[in-house]
RNA sequence: AGAGAGAUGGCAGAGCGGUCGAAUGCGGCGGUCUUGAAAACCGUUGACUGUAACAGGUCCGGGGGUUCGAAUCCCUCUCUCUCUGCCA
């Protein structure tokens, strides 16, 4: 949520910001919002004057009656009764002021950082870097979806039976292999720095609104209607929701976590060739890493989550390239985002695997996840997250980039954590 | 799941319906003393809103109520603890 003093005090920055981020309404929305901040701003002066009156007068007839003056006292008695009646329409025109302020508000995205190119799609995407050679695979190459099935390794028929379509099962090989992928993942997260968190999965309706999942996408998420509980569509859910009301002492920052968990994520109404295999499934399993830092240092730390990203994707000899996501192609949340895609040779197609984003105080101002700065003053933090990484389509781009007529020569990183060295 | 107890500032822990934003202790910060430190002593120490700055307003788990006035009384929800039951 963005906040209301930048709104007031740097307006054309943020209309122009929220059009960069092709957000339609965003002047007359703006305009709104000063309206009902002005409004609301003066009735709560209003309110707050008549209350102080009616504060003095209780302080006043506890006086009288001490000294046991009961005449006085019902007389100031009776004055209260006006003021008692106008606190009452104040706090309901302000409960009401509030409540269209707030709708409106929410619905403003983040702003974009000057880095963010401009565009409206992924077509309009910067590509920052590529790295790796992309393979020449034989004629006869598979796509990871008919490989599963070759080396019976991905069961997507039986994922079907016992839950429904996009929710594979893994199986043998292809079952070790996500346990690899799983542990080096997080083996290199502490490395640099992490610590490893096991949050829960299931998470409240206080925690979606946090991290801005809700009340928006609430169709996105899977949800347990018996308790109000939402399946986490990634570990940032919950591990930034660690720190919700929280004032976090200078010297803790930044606070760097890393943790494993299952995605859920209904994806309803996407179809398709794009979606076939291990493109895109409603259960996957994701390594996520978080940050909390100070604002100045924050896109210091966006670039080192960058990096750590990369490595994973360059010790597993996967050719990959980065992009800066243009303002139209960004999430509602996110002030600069780089996207992470690995070739996947078969598929003759790139594939998203990681997403790092900062999202600066947009997160922060809902989740009221604060620090002492410097100067004393207590403000919001910054926080930024990354997938490091998004298993499927790595699985994906290994089984299709290493395919031989042999078998899949998994990468030498993982063959102390496989176990085995190629699938066949 | 049943019975009982409880929820107060960073922590511990008081609080008769009327200067209670809240005693006290610890911790933190500043100072005196010291070559330096410890101890001792003195002072200071919550958040939000608001103002040019004061002032003012709100917050004692959440929500609602009674009252001129609620941390204190009533209702309700949530959570925690103890005992009993069940269970990986």
């Amino acid at each position: 949520m963005l906040q209301l003093t930048v709104l007031r005090e740097q307006t054309e920055h943020v209309i122009n910001g929220l059009l960069k981020k092709h957000y339609k309404t965003a002047e007359q929305d703006v305009r709104a919002i000063l309206d009902l901040d002005q409004q609301r701003r003066s009735i709560q002066t209003e309110h707050d004057d008549t209350q102080a009156k009616a504060n003095n007068l209780a302080r006043e007839i506890g006086n009288k009656m001490k000294s046991g003056d009961k005449e006085g006292a019902e007389k100031l008695k009776a004055e209260t009764a006006e003021l008692k009646t106008k606190t009452k329409q104040y706090s309901e025109e302000l409960a009401s002021l509030e409540e269209q302020l707030q709708a409106t508000l929410v619905k403003l995205p983040n702003l974009p950082h000057s880095s963010v190119p401009e565009g409206r799609t992924a077509e309009d995407n910067e590509i920052v870097l590529q790295h790796g050679e992309i393979p020449t695979l034989p004629k006869n190459a598979l796509p990871h979806w008919e490989l599963i099935k070759k080396y019976d390794i991905i069961d997507f028929e039986l994922g079907n039976k016992i839950t429904g379509a996009g929710f594979p099962v893994y199986k043998n090989k292809g079952a070790r292999l996500q346990r690899a992928l799983i542990n080096f993942f997080l083996d290199e997260a502490i490395k640099a720095g992490y610590s490893e968190i096991q949050p829960p999965i299931l998470v409240n309706e206080a925690s979606g609104y946090g991290t801005g999942q809700l009340p928006d996408k609430d169709g996105q998420m899977y949800h347990a209607t018996a308790d109000n509980y939402y399946l986490i569509p990634t570990a940032e859910v919950p591990i930034t929701n660690i720190y919700r009301d929280e004032i976090i002492p200078r010297e803790k920052l930044p606070i760097k976590n890393a943790g494993y968990t299952p995605c859920f994520r209904r994806e309803a109404g996407s179809w398709g060739a794009d979606v076939r295999g291990l493109n895109r499934l409603h259960q996957f399993d994701k390594i996520e890493i978080v940050q909390i830092q100070e604002p100045e240092k924050s896109y210091a730390a966006l670039e080192e989550m960058s990096q750590h990203i990369q490595s994973l994707l360059q010790k597993l000899e996967l050719p990959y390239r980065v992009l800066r996501l243009c303002g139209g192609d960004m999430s509602f949340t996110a002030a600069l985002t780089f996207d992470m895609e690995v070739y996947s040779a078969a598929q003759k197609r790139w594939l998203e695997v990681s997403s790092a984003s900062n999202f600066e105080t947009y997160q922060a101002n809902r989740l009221k996840l604060r620090y002492k700065g410097e100067n004393g003053k207590t403000q919001l933090l910054n926080t930024l997250n990354g997938s490091a990484l998004a298993l499927p389509r790595i699985v994906a781009a290994i089984l299709e980039n290493n395919q031989t007529p042999e078998g899949i020569k998994l990468p030498s990183v993982l063959h102390p954590y496989c176990g085995f060295d190629t699938i066949n």
